[in-house]
DNA sequence: AAAATTTTTTAGGTTTGTCTAAAAATAATT
DNA sequence: AATTATTTTTAGACAAACCTAAAAAATTTT
């Protein structure tokens, strides 16, 4: 059913992190993998006939259904092994994306489920992303205060807590709803006001009220 | 220094447990490894390059010191996961080997000393069979009374704890001294006696209580 | 809209590790 | 010793995963 080399995992893996939005180019792509683009172009066609990327020439990629599928079986390994090395291991949690960036490639599916036993089902890596259970399903749920969320960290909107009509007056205006994509460029300490960016759109300012009230998941 | 494809350390291991008198053959090698005797000739002059093995062609092979050191260092990591999966996954020890034929491969030094570490330094996997430590020293030593020996288990004599005349003259009745390799056949429940073959001889039966005072090795 | 720039793909190689088929060397039989 | 059989090596191919250089397509600038 499932069994890829190393290097299709990897770049299974690598367009699922960025494919937050939209598609996935080649570049991007060859930059995150570290390898020409050339290569990636060889990569994509083999992994559309087996049917994991949607892909035509020259119009980027994005992970089918069944690549979204083993994608994630990817990163429970990957994040499982993470969790091994920090909590068991007593690695530095630094050290351990490294190692597990080798050992996530070790397939069988009864070691990970033991090992996930072993572990006690963590829910989370060392870094704070979320563990896939062993059916891929990826707790989506850590919503974070948009007044929390680190610059440039990509997130998406899950949740407002005000709901008043003034709110959404507000929203509509900055093109702001539940599953915008958005981004924290620049923190103004004086008022605590923020510039955001929203996709396809120019950076807009918004006040700590607002943001106080907009709540984000990461992608991953 | 070293770093080696996870095909050219199959080739060393199983040369390495191959070896174990005179040389190797190539046909004894592709049948361990399940490639064709060409395949392996082609491995054997890129170790030779590499200077892990000793190679004249048409008079097999063996390891270096340094292609043993290596093999050694393979055979720890294989060893110390094996008795991970059993010890803290709680796989069954005919379930290991698979899995850490695999994991074996996965070549961070710091991996493996915290992992040795974590697991309390275990001096032998779930078969029995010796783990070498960091250094790549492997305990040659372990002893069993040929009391606990299972059957068809071929062991040479390492030990005798009475050493009274009366002792050694049976022993050297039988034939037995220090290095005689032997196998146990049979044992008979109704006085704890067995039936024992010593190489090149016929099967001989020896008492409850010689056998009590022979230790064995095993071979690996 | 044309020209210039950037991105992506194609064409043709390389390395690693495998294979088949044929040739050469060694070993076993007569 | 000669013949036959077995083992091992060589020669030539192939797939996977890379690469470089050139061509083609898309995008941006003028
Ligand atoms: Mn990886
Ligand atoms: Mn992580
Ligand atoms: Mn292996
Ligand atoms: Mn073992």
């Amino acid at each position: 059913m499932l069994n890829y080399s190393t290097s299709e995992e990897n770049y299974i893996k690598a367009i699922f992190h960025l494919q937050k939005d939209g598609t996935v180019t080649t570049n991007e792509l060859s930059a995150e993998l570290q390898t020409r683009p050339a290569s990636v172009t060889d990569m994509m066609k083999k992994l559309k006939t087996k049917k994991l990327v949607h892909y035509k020439a020259y119009r980027g990629f994005r992970l089918t259904a069944e690549g979204t599928r083993v994608a994630l079986l990817i990163i429970r390994r990957h994040r499982l092994w993470e969790f091994f090395l920090a909590e068991k291991l007593k690695f530095n949690w630094d050290e351990v994306h490294e190692v597990a960036e080798d050992l996530e490639h070790v397939g069988s599916k009864k070691l990970i489920d033991k090992l996930d036993e072993f572990l006690d089902f963590p829910r989370f890596d060392p870094h704070g992303d979320p563990i896939p259970d062993s059916n891929g399903k990826i707790e989506n749920t850590r919503q974070v205060c948009l007044t929390d969320v680190p610059i440039n960290k990509p997130g998406v909107v899950g949740h407002v807590s005000d709901q008043s009509s003034e709110m959404l007056e507000l929203l509509g205006h900055k093109k702001i709803g539940i599953g915008t994509r958005l981004e924290v460029k620049k923190k103004f300490s004086f008022d605590q006001s923020m510039e955001i960016k929203v996709r396809q759109q120019p950076p807009t300012h918004i006040s700590w009220e607002l943001a106080k009230n907009i709540f984000v998941k990461y992608e991953n």
